[in-house]
DNA sequence: AATGAATGAGCCTTCATTCAT
DNA sequence: AATGAATGAAGGCTCATTCAT
């Protein structure tokens, strides 16, 4: 029986259930087969027709699971315009979402490390937006004379670290704010 | 023909040949056809002959790049007493390793993206150390009030991310300490 | 949005886009969705639709690659009346073509190899005439006793082989002309 | 159950079956599946191990072809000296072919049109004996002023023609042996 | 200590065609 | 006259591992 959706409709539940195995089984064990299987679709044919090949889906998946994480953060800073207030909220709402959107958190993850030209795009997204940040907040004088790309990545990275921690969230959360306060202080 | 050669020393070379390849290659792509073929030996059966499983030669190439690792950490941090300078010179001494030792980080970063069970045993290695410092130190009073465990982490993904980076390693080994080392004061 | 055209001129940009895939990519690489895509069309169901089947759509090329070439011998030929003069002229026309015409040529040995059916039909077509040729002067007396058909194979396959040589043009018409002149005289 | 031979007769039993199917279903139709199912072999992998790649069978199937064809040809022309008699002969060896080793001929064809950069080799193969013969000839004196290399082409495709005709081998091998006995005088 | 041979499952991609508007 | 969506089968190739000597 063949059941008929629209392209983009098909498209995202393809996306979602990608992200799904992904976030579970990890990107290597995340075969077209076993994706249409997860979605209950009739054969990875289906994957094949929605999407130009594999790097394809990729690139959906990544900027899907980007886009839902994005928005927690935007609204976070939503309103802070104190520079170094935007820094603390950054890092806090960062490790927030490593718990509310676990899932999404991993595929960025298993992406990034299955498929490197991806990466690039990821590294090049996340850490370019605090490295402006950086580089403003020290024309305004309210930063130390750090290397505002050393400080981006290195800040990047502490988050990173506190998805593979057991430590209590909002503790984690506050430590790392105060760490990296200490360390961009004028 | 058959070439017979003593138990360590085979699986010496299927060793650094598997190192070799995942440097170059990534873990993902380091089969054992691959590491049979760099290695110039006859088929994949001596590796599943010398090595129970490819967990196993996994682990052999965490252990012996962790190895060659370590001497040059060892050797930097040997007569230093002072706790804050044992951390700086922890961290420069690790920067200065992603140049002189490119392959075994490599390496690293490699097999603990691509076994996660072994990527545990990494991590508690690198941090582990880091953590007793920080909480010493506290003991002693040399540092500030922050959460040992999360300092570690912290520090040991600081350093990862500039193995990233393509700034100047001895600025990049300056910068970061000095960073960390705002960040850890009393 | 949707482009009308006629039935017709549609059958016909479809068939061109085939030999210009044929021509550049071979017989084997020309899907229907390489055909498409070199035509610039929006899925592969426009050809489905124009065409009964993958073996309609190589015939309608056949038809159209033989009709292009035909024209050119057709125009050599007009006017020649000595029998051996005319298998002279539709030698030299032939090698001719291979270099005039050189889309069709190869659309024409891709399609005759890559579908055994149409191959048969093009035979036929390309030997045939010869065949009544050299019948019709063995009556006449003007040809030696050689068997029509045989020489007529013969004839064509020199000819198609002449397409895989890279001596000049020229230098080849005038030799295989005075090869098979040699071959037939009483 | 696991079945043990040596490498040289799995390869051969390969070849071999490679080669029936190619003469029955044609290059394009044998696959892997195909040829495996044919030889009543446990699964393609068995190819796959064998051979380094389609390429490697490909190649394999043809020298076992031009092999066991080359036989008869080196048989008919031993002893044989006379330079136009050698070409006589090997003509007539080459259609008397076509009947005797129809499966090989089959083969022939069908992997020099699906595999362009085999045919190559083919080509070479073939044409390049006749032509030193060609030339030499003409040092000699006993043959006529002709291009050899067009020569050379031209018999080589006046033979492959043969293969699609119905017409009695001997009555053809005699017409094109008379034919290019012709063509080639001095 | 080593080797030769074989294995089944899985990978992504491509194929021409069909269902349903 | 055209389109959007979907399809099952098949393609060659690679994987780590196992049987058997």
């Amino acid at each position: 029986m063949q059941v008929t959706v629209t392209e983009a409709a098909r498209r995202q539940q393809i996306v979602d259930a990608a992200i799904e195995v992904i976030a579970e089984h990890g990107y290597a064990q995340a075969s077209f087969a076993r994706i249409v299987a997860h979605a209950g679709l009739s054969s990875t044919r289906l994957i094949s027709y929605h999407f130009k090949n594999k790097g394809d889906l990729d690139m959906a998946v990544l900027i899907a699971a980007l886009g839902q994480v994005d928005e927690l953060v935007n609204a976070r800073l939503d309103g802070v315009t104190d520079r170094v207030e935007m820094v603390r909220v950054y890092i806090a709402a960062q490790v927030e979402l490593l718990h509310t959107h676990r899932e999404q958190i991993r595929v960025l993850r298993e992406v990034a490390a299955g498929a490197p030209d991806l990466a690039v795009v990821l590294h090049e997204f996340r850490v370019g937006r605090l490295q402006r940040q950086f580089t403003q907040g020290q024309r305004e004088g309210v930063f130390g004379g750090f290397d505002p790309a050393i400080m981006a990545g290195t800040v990047a990275a502490g988050i990173d670290a506190a998805a593979d921690s057991d430590i209590d969230p909002d503790t984690y959360a506050h430590e790392l704010v105060e760490l990296f306060t200490r360390a961009i202080r004028a």
